[in-house]
DNA sequence: CCCGGATGTTGGCGTTGACTACATAAGTAG
DNA sequence: CTACTTATGTAGTCAACGCCAACATCCGGG
């Protein structure tokens, strides 16, 4: 064992340690508040050190959210699961695992749905896509199910799931009290079962 | 007429000319564009000019947004007028008009939508409530029309809302194609109606 | 007429992102 | 073991920015 002297000239995990420092700083300050060189003070390397493993701010920036896309897919995968059966359940556990995720990381929310990566789209439509196809796959069973009529699943699921991020986007606004939170996003599975439901 | 030599030591009306060079900014290159100083130049005055009008950045962005929230209402208010009288229509026509000014501003929604003002929080409020009693009101007409059944307008409301800007958000982040805006916005109504309906 | 508040200017401080040149570590082939 | 190569971190610099303070100019009411 290398004796942990805190003064080796490499840090041998420069890059998990940056953006593990820059998703806590985002969390308690925002995502304007962050700065390579204070990121690079907190972990202790020099301030040009980040430019090895992100070329500029925004490729952290967008690190970041590609890990928000990849954490909150788990996350969402275990509240389905965990929730059972039954079709309406599943899709509250959905809703209200993503509702929340969205409030409590808002910063990393607002990253994750930035447009400020007109280049790299397609790196973020891959990395939230496994979520997409959840959703999709949990309508699905809707409809085989007979819970939900038939239609453009990708369409319906769009707009489910636009209605939970509205919901998210709207409260990290100010502009919903967050106290309705949960009853929000219930009623918009309720409306939305009904909606697309079966005639 | 007082000779516009254009080398008066009082512009006479830097706020507006501030906030408008500082919208088609935002529009053309993003809100993270927008440099006190730069805008100062392209209204040629001093680069510490602004101040007297934006204490700081962040006061420039909150006036930007507020304006934003008022020409919405503006667009809104007009939309449903145009639309007619069926409640279908109309609220076809506000949701059609709020994801097109929401995609074609995107910049701008983004700092209407965004949290970094929870001092400012109720100036937002106040700026948004127009439009959240626009849809209210037409919700009612919805309800007394029997098109709508009973039940927390309020609530149901926002779940709409935020159903028009989560579609909005994904269009601009790229998470869904900008093609499908208005087949989205169209059947997020129809799903909405279904579900809100009389049973 | 002048005086005071409103508005704009000049100069400057400290921080940041980005860039370049250099230093050190780690891996690999002889 | 040594020499070469690549990955990684350091040091120094630059232009731009936000913010601040001191000064200049304008304008309207006493």
């Amino acid at each position: 064992m290398p004796a942990e002297t805190d003064e080796r000239y490499h840090h041998g995990n420069l890059r998990a340690a940056l953006l593990a420092a820059a998703e806590q700083t985002a969390r308690e300050s925002g995502v304007d508040a962050l700065s390579l060189r204070d990121l690079a003070r907190q972990v202790g390397v020099s301030h040009a050190a980040p430019r090895r493993h992100f070329p500029d701010r925004q490729s952290l920036l967008d690190a970041l959210a590609v890990n928000g896309f990849q954490r909150i897919d788990t996350e969402l995968r275990a509240a389905v699961a965990r929730a059972g059966d039954d079709f309406v359940a599943r899709l509250k556990a959905l809703t209200q695992t993503y509702t929340r995720f969205a409030t409590r990381d808002a910063a990393l929310l607002e990253l994750m749905f930035s447009r400020k990566h007109g280049e790299n789209a397609d790196v973020f439509l891959a990395a939230a896509q496994p979520s997409f196809t959840l959703l999709e796959d949990l309508l699905q069973e809707g409809q085989v199910q007979g819970v939900l009529r038939e239609g453009p699943i990708d369409q319906i699921g769009i707009v489910l799931f636009a209605t939970m991020h509205g919901i998210a986007a709207m409260t990290n606004g100010h502009l919903a009290p967050p106290d309705l939170l949960e009853g929000l996003a219930n009623t918009a599975v309720e409306q939305f079962v009904r909606g697309a439901g079966r005639a």
